[in-house]
DNA sequence: GTAGGGTTAG
């Protein structure tokens, strides 16, 4: 089953799942993790409930998986039932798990829960430390973060890679520049790290934001490797648009487009470009590009969780979830699932939608 | 057999 589910054969695995007579723990616990590795949170969420209904006795490793999908959908409330589960079970001394719980709270929104946590660890590694960083600096508060970061280096825990995209991007977040290149340099001559994308990525937010726009343009230049990396130039574009640069954003534009033909994104961007600084000629001349390419913006869908039941909703709603926007959302959700299988969750449109 | 941390942009 695992190997079906890292095959992306997720279909296969269910039907074997089915064919098992006596399901043990690790049955289950292949599919929950299986459908969080394939991407199907709700479906993972949903054969979790499956295994409490068949009361089979979930373990650390059940837990640790169906936390990972409660992050991913922000479903805070499903994660508080979680740890509720965890402590029942008594198994809050398992480091593993307890990381889970600590990043459930922490992509939930819910910061100093995930440091409540985060302080009754019975020890700190690497990953715990990292969470914690990461929660601080994405929630806008990197003096906290640097804060931790410090008291790791402190506990003589090394910092890795990950531990630095943390610490870059929450530099990004807050505009600390001076202190984002420090640490940057610090990665490489203090602890040996060589830089990837991802930190470059951090790098040229964090300067590009910073208006610095032909250092960030001189950083892609001076590394042949990352020099066309989409990913990059469109940082560096946003920043462009930002501080209004036609002519370096321009440019970059006219790369994207190169090697990106069919991306929507970099034409609606360089339109709000010249919207900003009043070129309603150049604007219009970028829209009707768009269409004549049959370029359309990508529909916006998001989700929420009201009274314990998780609702989709679509961009266009803007003060309340609709009915139809709900029953797009369903047909969305099952047209991009190959096995066709309909979501677990149940739609109480009626009693619940307005509440 | 199965388990926790990952950037940027629209």
């Amino acid at each position: 089953m695992d190997l079906y589910f890292k095959c992306g054969k997720v279909g296969s695995a269910e039907t074997i799942f089915k064919l098992i007579p006596k399901k043990e723990a690790v049955s289950w616990n292949v599919m929950i993790s299986g459908y969080v590795t394939a991407g199907k949170f709700f479906e993972a969420y949903g054969i979790f409930s499956d295994m409490r209904e068949a009361h089979v006795e979930a373990d650390a490793i059940t837990f640790t998986s169906v936390l990972a999908a409660c992050s991913q959908l922000a479903a805070l409330e499903k994660g508080k039932d979680v740890h509720k589960l965890i402590i029942e079970r008594k198994l809050e001394d398992g480091e593993v798990v307890m990381g889970a719980l600590l990043d459930m709270y922490a992509k939930c929104g819910a910061v100093d829960e995930a440091f409540g946590i985060f302080r009754i660890l019975p020890e700190r590694d690497l990953v715990s430390w990292t969470s914690m960083i990461t929660a601080y600096g994405s929630h806008g508060r990197v003096h906290e973060a640097l804060k931790l970061f410090a008291d790791m280096l402190q506990s003589n825990v090394k910092p890795d890679r990950v531990t630095f995209l943390a610490i870059l991007s929450a530099c990004s977040h807050a505009g600390l520049v001076d202190e984002g290149c420090y640490y940057f340099n610090e990665m490489i001559n203090v602890y040996g790290i060589i830089p990837r994308v991802e930190h470059y990525s951090c790098l040229i937010d964090l300067i590009g934001r910073a208006g610095r726009l032909n250092e960030a343009y001189e950083i892609l230049q001076r590394n042949p490797a990352i020099t066309d990396d989409v990913g990059l130039l469109s940082t560096l574009f946003s920043a462009c648009r930002l501080h209004r640069n036609l002519d370096l954003g321009f440019r970059i534009a006219r790369t994207l487009i190169e090697k990106n033909p069919d991306d929507s994104s970099t034409y609606i961007t360089l339109s709000h470009m010249y919207a900003s600084v009043q070129k309603w000629d150049e604007m219009r001349t970028v829209r009707s590009q768009m269409k004549k390419l049959g370029l359309k913006k990508n529909p916006g869908c998001s989700w929420t969780e009201i009274n314990q039941k998780i609702y989709p909703f679509f961009s266009e709603d803007n003060s309340r979830l609709h009915l139809e926007s709900v029953n797009k959302c369903i047909l969305y959700l099952t047209s991009h699932m190959e096995d066709e299988s309909i979501p677990f969750m149940h739609f109480d449109i009626e009693a619940q939608i307005y509440s």
